[in-house]
DNA sequence: CTCCATGTTTAGAA
DNA sequence: CTTCTAAACATGGA
């Protein structure tokens, strides 16, 4: 489920088992995922390089190899890092693999095809020039304020659109605002300033709690509304009903009984 | 067969 | 300019 806290903890992994390590093979196994860089790039600037470090903005992972600049990977619908063995079949769906030195490997693995693989000098650069938001985890209340108000449409939509702010996927932006109280169909100039900042810390609580459990759905606590994204369940905050609409174009489960 | 899915972009309408 | 909808991308699971 690659939104913020899926994507933070694959920085984390990687973080551990790649970093430090250095690159003895690329190889780009489908290149439809390139995205303004070739294989010849990649395997050019990150051969033989030592990877020395990660950084994460929103669903945004990139990987540093030294001064030469970072590997970009943007996980789509179904992206996920995998760790192998340069010596071992790599694993289905594999769209790049780094082998290093020691035998061990890096996949990066996707099935539907939807992510990125992307070369940049400067991540920071490239973030500025995305235009994208401020992470979600970092972004103060004042300006987490100034980002919501001024507009008229669904409070999910907004928290949705990776320039306003980044991070907020489907999954965990419903269950913030299940968290908050606040229905997803909102309209942003109707949701107070006292609500936004509700609305923050539910964010920041939602996102914190799920990078606590690893990213994991089964790990969840019963009380969320995840384990219960299906219309028709039951609320686990009230004795209602879970229903699914459709918000920004997006499947939105929500409590019509908790939320308003 | 049908419907749905964690994301993003684009075209067109209002 | 803002906002919304539908469609497209490619694939897999229920």
């Amino acid at each position: 489920m690659p939104e913020l806290p899926d994507v933070e903890i694959a920085r984390r992994r990687a973080e551990s088992s790649a970093v430090g390590h250095t690159v003895a093979h690329v190889h780009v196994r489908d290149e439809s995922l390139l995205d303004g860089t070739s294989r010849q790039q990649l395997s050019a600037q990150l051969g033989g390089v030592e990877l020395t470090e990660t950084d994460r903005h929103g669903k945004v992972l990139a990987l540093a190899a030294g001064d030469r600049g970072w590997l970009r990977l943007h996980f789509g619908m179904t992206g996920r890092l995998v760790d192998g063995r340069a010596d071992a079949d790599p694993p289905e769906h594999a769209a790049l693999s780094l082998d290093f030195e020691d035998g061990s490997s890096l996949h990066f693995v996707n099935s539907r095809r939807l992510g990125s693989i992307g070369w940049t000098e400067d991540f920071r650069g490239f973030v500025q020039e995305e235009g994208l938001g401020p992470d979600m985890l970092e972004v103060e209340r004042d300006d987490f304020r100034r980002i919501l108000e001024g507009h008229r449409g669904a409070i999910k939509s907004r928290l949705l659109d990776q320039h306003a702010v980044a991070g907020v996927g489907s999954v965990y932006g419903d269950e913030a605002l299940f968290a908050a109280g606040i229905r997803p169909d909102r309209p942003l100039d109707e949701v107070s300033g006292d609500e936004i900042d509700a609305m923050r810390r539910s964010l920041r609580h939602v996102l914190r709690t799920a990078i606590d459990r690893e990213a994991d759905p089964e790990r969840m606590p019963e009380s969320w509304l995840l384990p219960r994204r299906e219309d028709g369940a039951d609320c686990p905050g009230c004795d209602g009903t879970i229903r699914r609409t459709t918000v920004g174009g997006r499947s939105t489960y929500w409590c019509p009984d908790c939320q308003d």
